[in-house]
This record gives C-alpha cells, sequence and structure tokens, in this order.
DNA sequence: ATCATATGTGCGAAACCTTGCAAATAGATA
DNA sequence: TATCTATTTGCAAGGTTTCGCACATATGAT
C-alpha cells in the first residue's frame, strides 16, 4: 500500500510537470503552430506569436526538456516539432471539454 | 484578423488556465479522487492525500473557480465532486500519451 | 580567420503559487 | 440562543515562473 500510493504519487508529479508545461498560453500556441507534423524554427515561431526569439527559445527548451517537442539542425536554424503527436488528442480533448463547458454555461464563444 | 487573433489569444489563455489549475500533483490526486461520479467532503480528501484540511479546502477552491468540481451540501459537509466529467477524458489523454512516451524511452512503469 | 545569422544562456525584477497557522464563518442541532 | 463541527479565509514566508536585456555560442559563408 505504501508503495502503491509512493507509485501513484510519483505519476501525479509527472503528470502534473507535463501539465504545468502546457499552462502556459505561449505555449499553447507553440504546440497548435506545430500540430499536423508542422517544423518551424525558433524564428518563425516568434514572429507568428509575436515574442522575442530570446522568449520563444526559453519557451521551446522547457517542452524539449519535457519531451514535448524535439529538434532538429538544417543548417544554421533549428527546426522544432512535436515530438510525441498524441500530445495533441489530450490538448484536443481538454478545449473540447472547455467548450463544452463555455456552452453550457451560455457564455459560447462561436469559432471555439 | 486582429480580431481572430485575439479571440485565439483569450482561447489559449483560458485553456491554459485550467491547465495550470491541472497542473499540481494534490489537484491531480482530487480529480482521481472523485472520478467516477463520486462525492468527498473536504474532511474525507484531505484525510486520503494526507494533507490539512485548510489546504485542500485551499486546492477546491481553485477548481471551484474553474468549474472543475462541484459542491452540495448535505447537512452540515459539503460534497465535492466532478463538474465536468469530460475533463477526465483530457486527464486520461493525457496520460496515456505520457505512459506510451515513457515505455518508448523505455522508462516504463508498469501499473501506470 | 572573420563575419553574419540563428539560437541559447545568465541574470535580476516583478508577479505569482503554495503552505501552515490562526481566526472567521456557516449551518445544524440542542 | 448557544454551541458544535465542517469548511473557508487572511496572512506572511518561502519558493517558482516569466520576461527583457545583454551576452555567449554555433554554424556556414566569404
Amino acid at each position: 500500500m505504501s508503495d502503491k500510493n509512493h507509485l501513484e504519487k510519483r505519476i501525479f508529479e509527472l503528470h502534473a510537470a507535463v501539465c504545468k508545461t502546457l499552462s502556459h498560453p505561449k505555449r499553447l500556441g507553440i504546440i497548435d503552430l506545430l500540430r499536423g507534423e508542422k517544423e518551424m524554427g525558433v524564428s518563425e515561431i516568434a514572429e507568428k506569436l509575436i515574442i522575442t526569439k530570446a522568449n520563444a527559445s526559453q519557451h521551446l527548451s522547457l517542452m524539449r526538456q519535457q519531451n514535448i517537442v524535439k529538434t532538429r539542425r538544417v543548417g544554421v536554424t533549428i527546426l522544432y516539432s512535436l515530438a510525441n503527436p498524441k500530445i495533441i488528442v489530450a490538448y484536443d480533448a481538454l478545449k473540447k471539454a472547455l467548450k463544452e463547458q463555455l456552452e453550457a454555461d451560455g457564455k459560447l464563444l462561436e469559432k471555439f
């Protein structure tokens, strides 16, 4: 029991760590940019999200540590892409749950 | 375009806010306790997670603000339950993605 | 080797999160 | 009303996150 509880605790911690990485609007924006097998360099990502390159690099670095994105070097640029496309499934499931919740609350946003 | 971008930004912010709420081990523990239409009082939750009642109440309050849990009063105790069971779908999807990632990394945890 | 360009890193300030503890509240029941 | 119990809230300490800025590094081309 102590063992099982400890394992469960570890799992919650890992799960929470990934959620935490997903819990920033800019990082969600990055995931959305990269969905569908896309690859992008830091500068392009920074430009589309309207943030500094350094800041984009910081977020990407965090996401790489969590194995949410992976990198590939092509010449002088580093292309980022999703390391685990299944993350998108969770991303979409949460978005769907939120959408239905908003609709139920009458605060519906079309285009969601 | 400015409008669409702004809306998207709002959506990322909402999505991120919910992710943030899900990004704490104790709160994931609470969700896990409440899955499957279960209802529980603050004291019982605090006891099972081995945290103080005040702390459990603090986490629950945060989750109620995000409409992740809802409450119902029965006599002197306040029963908490999941407000939006679809959140569990996202929760499980992420867990599954993590599981596969860990297995691919060779760091597999059985019982996950 | 030197330069130009694409990324990454270190640092400090401000904002934010988590916790325990003590005190406050809200119903229920006598 | 007085009181009991379950829950909530206020607060301060300590920790973490995010950001911009300046600087550092890496690769390719000249």
